[in-house]
DNA sequence: CCGGTCCATGAATCCGATA
DNA sequence: GTATCGGATTCATGGACCG
């Protein structure tokens, strides 16, 4: 059945990829050093599926301040963060989403994470730029930072924009199955529970200080690589930081690539990195639905006998019928077609599901022949 | 004593304004028919307390689209076109929010609310023209719609911007304590979670279809108008549509303006709004923290007979201590001053506040010296 | 080893009245 | 305008320390 080779080829394909080193692409799974720009703009077009970026917020914070114990909260004042104005920011979100658009693959998606301070005019860039923002999506922080003086809601989100490469690119993964089972079989939604990052998994230098301000938690980077990624896809991060994001892909069967500007982040990525022992096969398994199903169409059905030339097929209520053709269409009246088109043109309507509408007679009972789709596929399963 | 007076003052001054009808201005309490930036340029300058807005966020990117004359575009996939439209919808922006700006008081603040369609647009803009956000707040719905094509997170959330009319304007209210208190006491958080408008609170025409699309729930306004307004303050909505901010301000003692362009949105929300029974004065009552107490300086308990001179003060640990003087001063070693100054000098602090920070034996056990001014303050109530 | 207490800390645009 | 200064203000978590 040939239907069946290209989920062999695939999986084949998956195997070869599936570790780290295995390619022969050089900057795959290393962290380039350098600026975020002139880096991208040394990779091959259309070459990553996913990119994760973390920018500088802009913060903008005036002086000091003070717990209530009058301790000192270590404020994010390193130069990176520092931006003459909004002007300057927005031309610096412009130049690197539009190198990460080139490295993107149409194919792919990105992922930008941001608080109010800068979050905004990095989804108005996008949006310039003609990406297709496909959700916004909160992190909703269990433990955030209080807000000590009392003179605001309480900080405790941020946000993150996933967005395809144009209107027109609808062909990024979205593993929504997986999703929907990781939620308790209800739909994913666009605010996500999760603690910061802390404790152990906090990378702390030789002093016991953070090595990096604003580490993320692993299991964010998991969600949004389960969520939008294939085991063997390459995921970039042009802000790589203590690296979070190439640790994450590793341990879920991702490549990735780095870019990073300052020395002592790209050592402790390295190092964090080289840790991390990849999961088997089996529990990389991405949990799929009908459209990650190996794609049965309906002629798979008459050429297999499950279905027979001839045979009489009608709708739930009997009111309309129809003749299978040898060739895999239908037949009624003087109209003939695919099994959806004829469903959508005896209803006059313009779409259908010909997989539910149309049933068949299985002894005192209707069926539709969408459960004849279930067969087919588990004896396709049966091969692996 | 004279610091009394203010508090009454200004009392009385909430008390003359909390019923809607009591205004002179016939322009509060109203519903102005026109267009929003027309309608905003009638208004006074600085005179509104807080704006609530709901714009349209129809940017007509997709399937159909349409120049902002309306003129049908034949070519989806001109990109020159749609660049117009951000550029439209962002002129629009721009153009009600200065309007906007004009009419808020210095003291006021302003909420938008949208959706990733249209949120990243406007909170740039709000950058552009420097206002400065508060917060971004996160409406986690209940009950959101489900993404029916399985190609996306479930789109569970809106976004509402909270800012000032500028960086330097910290008078805005937020009624912090109030806020806390309803939260279980612990801080409101940037993300809330209710129910969209359903049921008997989603106002239906005769035909039984919805009045208007987007129908915002009252718990959200009122959690809003609650945070940021107080009794007899001004709310402003310049897209009014059902009329929710008018009829929750109404409720909760506030006043309100609407501005509508549509006559079917004005006579649903001018009926629904005479429906609304005001709150009664009691229920209205803001919970307020220390900061709206009467001031009581640490000479008054010195002067009366509650702190000695020559008494020891201790901090809660009796690590440090200090002499009271006749003249409400406190030394301790070489150093003298205000409660605050020296305990702050003991710890080698910049600041402290001497009220919490310093002890006094009341038999066996520690008691802070804050303890003695609600004595005071007792004694003050029993005056008026 | 267990439980209690203390302490440190996290992407933060964080005071306001009076002189 | 700026400078001064009274005094108001925090939640969850993890690790250290102690009895």
């Amino acid at each position: 059945m040939a239907s069946v080779f290209p989920l062999a080829d695939l999986k084949a394909s998956v195997k070869a990829d599936s570790r780290p080193g295995s390619r022969s692409d050089s900057w795959v799974d290393t962290i380039i050093k350098g600026d975020c720009v002139s880096a991208l703009e040394a990779l091959p077009t259309h070459s990553v599926d996913v990119i994760f970026a973390d920018p500088p917020y802009n913060l903008q914070l005036g002086g000091t301040l003070h717990r209530p114990d009058q301790s000192l909260v270590d404020a994010v004042d390193d130069e990176w963060d520092q931006f003459a104005s909004f002007e300057a920011y927005d031309a610096f979100t412009r130049a690197w989403l539009l190198a990460c658009r080139r490295v993107l693959k149409p194919t792919g998606s990105i992922w930008v994470i941001g608080s109010y301070h800068n979050i905004f005019r990095v989804g108005a860039t996008l949006q310039d730029l003609n990406f297709w923002i496909l959700n916004d999506i909160i992190w909703r922080k269990t433990n955030p930072m209080p807000n000590f003086k009392g003179r605001r809601f309480q900080n405790a989100h941020e946000t993150m924009i996933w967005a395809s490469p144009s209107a027109k690119a609808k062909g990024y993964t979205f593993n929504y199955d997986a999703m929907k089972a990781a939620n308790d079989d209800v739909q994913m939604r666009s605010d996500w529970l999760f603690p910061i990052c802390n404790g152990n998994e906090r990378l702390k230098g030789e002093d016991g200080k953070k090595v990096h301000p604003t580490q993320k938690p692993e299991a964010l980077l998991a969600r949004v690589i389960m969520a939008s990624t294939k085991p063997g896809d390459i995921v970039l991060d042009p802000f790589f930081g203590s690296g979070t994001t190439g640790a994450v892909a590793k341990r879920l069967g991702r490549h990735f690539v780095g870019i990073e500007r300052e020395q002592d982040y790209i050592d402790a990525a390295a190092a964090r990195i080289a840790a991390v022992e990849p999961l088997g096969k089996a529990e990389l398994t991405v949990m799929t639905g009908k459209k990650a199903e190996v794609r049965v169409a309906f002629n798979v059905l008459v050429e297999s006998g499950l279905i027979k030339p001839g045979q009489v097929l009608t709708d739930a209520k009997r009111r309309y019928s129809a003749i299978v053709r040898a060739d895999g269409t239908v037949a009624s009246g003087g109209d003939a077609g695919s099994i959806h088109r004829l469903g959508a043109k005896v209803q006059g309507l313009d779409a259908c599901n010909g997989w539910t509408f149309w049933h068949f007679e299985d002894g005192q009972s209707l069926r539709p022949i969408d459960d004849l789709r279930s067969v087919i596929r588990s004896d396709l399963a049966k091969v692996e």
